[in-house]
DNA sequence: CATCTATATTCAAAAACCTGAATATAGTTT
DNA sequence: AAACTATATTCAGGTTTTTGAATATAGATG
């Protein structure tokens, strides 16, 4: 892997937003609105932000009904993330209210009597 | 360390130069002719380049006589660098001829009978 | 001290990036 | 099929990066 490749993929990294997004990618596959309410932005940034992250094959999307699932599929990046902050957080996703998705609706099913 | 931070760090390392410029001073302690050479780059340009590191808080730069001698100051850089890169190269630089700089002339001297 | 050498800084124009706004698409539900 | 939902794409502007050219500085040497 020459210097060239290497950096365009660091430069990519190098943006707080699409930083944080593959830190949440990190716990495992999460799709869009959840990325969307855990850092309040909107739908059409963060889709942005998850283009190009898709275009420098950091990424990958899976699509299941209306949702779409983002996973990590650069093995680096992992590696990278686990220097620069730490250890990856409590494996599996955190729930957001407000987030409609399969993973949140099932607590907030519970949740209401 | 937040985001914003880790971002910027990776946002300077994001680019081809720089990025071997952090890879030569794996090595150790390297002087500006050596990198200009080594590098075919024109010495204000090297010279920009590395300033952008310092600014960054990744190197550190000492002079002696003419020379000005660059470190790498940041513990992570050389971490990414492994994952990234490899292994670091051969301690100890590497000499080139055409530069100048003490650690080069050393064996220019020795070569000449 | 005049000059040379190694390195640093400033400036400006072109290229690239960032992001908001508007719009498109694909799957779902009624 | 019409309306809705989740996500994607396009476009345009403003801002930042990038890099070449010119110039400045600090230390060495004659």
């Amino acid at each position: 892997m020459d210097f060239e490749t290497v950096a365009s993929k660091l430069k990519v990294m190098g943006h707080p937003i699409r930083l944080q997004i593959l830190d949440m990618l990190r716990r495992g596959e999460t799709c869009v609105c959840h990325i969307e309410r855990a850092l309040d932005r909107r739908q059409a940034y963060v889709s942005q932000q998850l283009m190009a992250l898709r275009d420098a094959g950091l990424v990958d999307s899976r699509k299941d009904g209306l949702q779409v699932y983002y996973t990590l599929i650069d093995e680096d990046v992992a590696s990278l993330l686990e220097v620069l902050i730490g250890p990856m957080p409590s494996m599996g996703l955190e729930k957001i209210d407000g987030c409609t998705c399969p993973a949140c609706s099932t607590i907030l099913l519970t949740e209401i009597p």
